[in-house]
DNA sequence: TGCCCCGACAATGCATGCAACGGATGTGGG
DNA sequence: CCCACATCCGTTGCATGCATTGTCGGGGCA
């Protein structure tokens, strides 16, 4: 009779196991904390998921304590909610959502450019046209592979900019863009353009003009929202 | 031999329990996080000051658990700091950290006046102009009623964005803000200004012209932050 | 037949106990 | 006198139990 359930909670058991790295020196709750969110942005958790502490506490093989904490994290993220007494549902994620994430990354990514542009940290150049290139010498139907480049590209300018509430928040905001599923990058095109607004802002940087550099990166998010929700409209 | 510590230990006790509001429908947690965020915005745990766990819970006469969690939730927010083993204190606010949230909150308060221009949404106006006739109203040197007219009228604004995100992230903002201490509406001149200021945002949103509201309301927090910066360094 | 009330269940909310970690302190040796 | 080391103690980390709450389903009544 509870087979039918049984065989709806197991199948994520030992995918979400994978994510938790038990730490030598850091805390179960910041462990259980990142397999779960890790678990969310990848998709495991699609939006309309329960997340049940008792549940999740026996998959991970630690007591419901860390878990409850890490899910108010997630809420406190807003990629949970929580429902008293019921539990924690996987925020969805609406087309009106992905356009309030780029309203703001356009504008903190123009703000960690600029800074960066100014501040121009030793080996922050090298470190950007090293990805870049990296990113150049990565097939392009390697997607994933690009997409994680990316990232990596502007964590670096956001790094840069010395900023810890620009972090903050832009990690957020990565986060979230994460959840929309599929990159960008698996438009036809779309790497090739990214690739170059991304030279761009590296030669506004490196060229230490913070005008342009805020310019160029604020652009390259605009035309990166477009590129999303013709991705989503589309499909 | 412990009266010198008792001593040090009690005097926040009456002020901490009378910032915590039991709850008829919400839960412990959020009014113990509510209640020590306020008691460190308000300065009662000033920088250095240290939060232990049971202390605590003792004083707001709860157990560990609704603690522990609230003091996690400050420590993502940026508010405080946790030392494994050890506890969680109180993070100190330098120069750089001011300018690192103005340069944040310049961009983003900018963001949600462009948007709630372009939005405007019914009665809007409406409520920003009345809080502004209130703040125009009330004595200069009620600076204390001034800034909170000054965090409504921002409130509305983001608010009328509609932008969950930009919400989060302005609220943490504001919170950072308000841990500087006095308003800057206690400098002569400011609070003037600022009405002057407002006012032309005000207008700027009434028109529907988002880019003028955008540049209205960055600008105005460049002088914010400006002035907050010269009320730091002549002190 | 439809509605309302009540009881059982499932899940979280909070309290508390025990163990482990890390710093502080005191001691012994060089 | 200073340094190295072992021990102690304070505090958090995690586990678990009981209380509470909201939901869902059954049964009775209009």
């Amino acid at each position: 009779m509870t087979t039918a359930a049984d065989a709806k909670v197991q199948p994520y058991e030992d995918g979400l196991r994978k994510l938790l790295t038990k730490p030598e020196h850091g805390s179960m709750t910041d462990a259980v904390t990142d397999a779960l969110r890790e678990a969310i942005l990848s998709g495991l958790f699609a939006p309309p998921a329960w997340l049940r502490e008792d549940e999740l506490a026996h998959a991970l093989d630690v007591s419901r304590t860390p878990v409850r904490e890490a899910l108010r994290r997630l809420t406190d993220e807003g990629l949970t909610q929580r429902v008293a007494n019921r539990g924690t549902v996987v925020s969805p994620m609406t087309l009106d959502e992905i356009l309030a994430v780029y309203a703001v990354r356009e504008s903190l990514e123009g703000v960690a450019a600029r800074t960066a542009a100014s501040r121009r940290p030793a080996g922050l150049v090298e470190d950007l046209k090293r990805v870049h290139e990296e990113m150049l010498a990565t097939p392009q139907d390697d997607t994933a592979r690009i997409a994680e480049l990316n990232l990596e590209f502007h964590r670096l300018i956001r790094a840069a900019a010395g900023n810890p509430y620009l972090s903050r928040f832009l990690t957020q905001v990565e986060h979230a863009v994460r959840r929309f599923g599929q990159t960008t990058f698996a438009i036809p095109g779309r790497g090739a353009d990214a690739l170059d607004e991304h030279f761009e802002i590296l030669q506004a940087i490196a060229a230490g003009d913070a005008d342009l550099a805020e310019a160029r990166a604020t652009e390259h998010m605009r035309r990166a929202r477009e590129s999303r929700v013709r991705q989503i409209v589309s499909r």
